[in-house]
DNA sequence: CAACATTAGATGTATATACATATATTTGCA
DNA sequence: TGCAAATATATGTATATACATCTAATGTTG
């Protein structure tokens, strides 16, 4: 649906306004896809995230440090979001003999497991919304997107 | 910056998932930057939102319902964004008397004053951060943001 | 018209988030 | 070495959010 109709809003100021708001609720209504999806697995689309850079970086560990950098949302709170996902028993957190400072980070077999699923049903979703633009257009949107933050 | 360096990934398992991430990433970002800009202003993107949605009506007023159809981010809760922008003065409610069960809310002078400053320094940072995409360019995404969406 | 369904809005609650600050450790340099 | 600065992580707190539930008013249908 075009976003004038989504938020009931006849015409913008100009483009550029437009594809501001478009980019905000288009990126509302993805999580919220997300975290529908996410739901059965009992893991939020920020715990999913933190998962998949775990697993990117298996068997080896990852600190706060590093997944707070790589985090999608940069002012979320990655040491909390480990807590939540080690009550699940999804990631294990190991003292870090080097560094006494740092946490090591790993994901467990039961995380690895929850992922696998959950990735699944993600990847699917996530070729079912973007079957409607092309590789090419893709890449043109990732380059548009990357000018707008420059 | 590419969102490669962003989130610190060197590659992802398609164009697809690069969009998907690049759209919550930069939308995170946008929201930052504003939320960052109103601050002087003492109010949320939200809130800022509802103001704008309230002077397009004006001196009309609206339902919270119409506030909500109309809102970026439909979960939220436009009844307490009205609460707070009123304990500010910058909007105000009133009875409606076909429906009782309604609430009119209607920006005041303040409001309007408070909003035209505020959205002053929101349209010049958008037009820093969107100079680097031309018009026709920004069409094409709004273009593909609906699409993906559908 | 009575009984039930629907709607508009408000509110309770658990969780998430932004931001500031605290604590422990390491680093760098006088 | 010793002491200030920087770093990694945790935590405190106010606010925001998602979602469920509640209340009051209106619509609908037998």
């Amino acid at each position: 649906m075009k976003i004038e109709e989504e938020i009931n809003q006849k015409k913008f100021k100009s483009e550029y306004q437009k594809a501001h708001i478009n980019i905000l609720f288009t990126a509302s209504w993805l999580s919220q896809q997300s975290s529908q999806l996410l739901k059965p697995f009992n893991i939020s689309w920020q715990q999913f995230n933190i998962l998949r850079i775990l697993r990117g970086m298996h068997p080896e560990p990852a600190s706060v440090k590093l997944l707070t950098e790589r985090m999608i949302d940069k002012m979320s709170n990655a040491s909390r979001l480990v807590e939540k996902l080690k009550q699940k028993d999804l990631v294990e957190r190991k003292e870090c003999h080097e560094d006494r400072r740092r946490v090591n980070v790993c994901i467990t077999e039961k995380g690895l497991e929850v992922l696998e699923k959950a990735s699944c049903a993600m990847e699917e979703n996530l070729e079912n919304n973007m079957e409607a633009v092309s590789l090419a257009e893709a890449a043109l949107l990732n380059d548009m997107l990357d000018r707008i933050r420059s």
